[in-house]
DNA sequence: CGTGGATTTGATACGGGTCAATGAGGGTGG
DNA sequence: CCACCCTCATTGACCCGTATCAAATCCACG
């Protein structure tokens, strides 16, 4: 299932430091070492799973390297996509304060680690550290307006502005300014991205090839994407999303 | 747009200790009373808007009597029920922390009244009272929860299945049991309803006639339904979803 | 260079949206 | 007290959009 990861503190804190982990935002060089102290290393291989829907993970996981997808799947096997995190996104929050089963399942997406913090621990940092709860409340409130958007999409939006809308967002978070445009590192293949939006895997081949028929995205070698003409693709996605 | 409420703080007060408003739970009588003066108090007829989309609130706002519905609107006036908000539930939840505009448009279903708390206000009683942070970020836990079946129930489950569990998502909160079965008191219109699961209107009519003819619901007179077969509308609602 | 999985493309079926007409309440005014 | 009207809900017919099934092609990796 997962190797305790080879991984010294050192690194880790390095990462803590390095990549800016918005919940310890603002925290000395001191509490950083002090978390790094409290944490455990995991490295996982791609489609391992994390926490399965249902049960009660006990922890509260950073994510320092890779990315997961977060996912409620069906009996018959089709899987909606809630979340995508990647370094620096943490999940968990149903141990925060009372012990809520997970509503969903995480698995890696690629090979990745996690520093994970128990739950206990997490909550003694919580009381020391008034400001790490308002990141996490922040945060949580980041995670209500994806969803909030996301039921809007998927309840009265059609299929070309959940795509352009599915894009951009993901441009917003993987995506870096290039001369010929916004060069998005797509984490999800393209059967995850439909998983993603709610559509068919089939359909999202076909739309993102009209996009690229109409020059408003080119293909980037691999996974990327190169949206061309940002424009285009806000006015079709219609409202409210912007890069 | 509103009225300067006649109600005085006494029944306020009242409602606050009777209904034993989830966030204010636990707290001493002469705490409610802090409560209460801190507290402003507003009435809506039916129909009114209470927050606008993108709008900052700068405020809480607890309904002490009535509902409310919580939507986003595409330019073509479809519209998107997110949550629907009846006595003890708050919104404003955007003022908490940072001033984030509001995701959504908040409007009265019925004439309805609010507590309403400044975000200073509210604010400084977080400072003096955990338990209530406690209490909100446990809010917002469910909040998560349930936009994340909405999301589910969106991007991968058929109509039969949504329409289910809508109903028995709505029975939960507004039903009673009795003899017969479980006796929901809609707080949706029929449009309303469809709104909320994300279906056209007919389409919301027509299912719940077949669910009529199949014996598992029963009109029981204006909004109300009447659930006669609990079994078999959890059956076809699929998963996870119990009253 | 070969193999297997992922993606794209094509053909078809059908769920559910849309439009249009009818029907049921419930409040209002005569 | 009844008739009317306005709103909301139901019912029916039709058709578009998207899922589904099937096959071809691409691509990464060994």
């Amino acid at each position: 299932m997962y190797n305790d990861c080879a991984l010294n503190c050192e690194r880790c804190l390095k990462k803590l430091c390095a990549r800016g982990i918005p919940v310890f935002a603002g925290l000395e060089y001191s509490q950083l070492e002090r978390i790094a102290g409290l944490t455990e290393h995991r490295a996982y291989a791609k489609g391992d799973v994390v926490v399965e829907e249902n049960s009660r993970p006990g922890f509260v996981a950073i994510v320092s390297g890779g990315g997961m997808k977060a996912y409620k799947h069906t009996p018959d096997g089709r899987e909606q996509i809630l979340y995508v995190f990647s370094e620096g996104d943490f999940f968990g929050e149903q141990s925060l304060l009372f012990d809520k089963p997970s509503a969903y399942r995480v698995a890696a997406l690629q090979p990745s680690e996690l520093c994970i913090l128990r739950k206990e621990a997490f909550r003694s940092l919580l009381l020391d550290h008034p400001d790490i709860g308002m990141k996490v409340i922040e945060e949580l409130g980041w995670r209500l307006e994806h969803l909030e958007n996301a039921v809007q999409n998927m309840g009265v939006r059609n299929l070309e502005a959940r795509i352009c809308t599915g894009l951009l967002e993901l441009a917003g978070k993987y995506g870096e300014t290039v001369p010929e445009g916004v060069l998005v590192h797509m984490p999800l293949s393209r059967e995850g991205f439909a998983n993603y939006i709610g559509i068919a895997r089939e359909t999202a081949s076909r739309k993102l090839g009209q996009l690229e028929d109409g020059r408003v995205i080119k293909p980037a070698g691999g996974r990327a994407i190169l949206i061309c003409d940002v424009h285009a693709l806000e006015a079709a996605a219609g409202l409210g999303v912007s890069i």
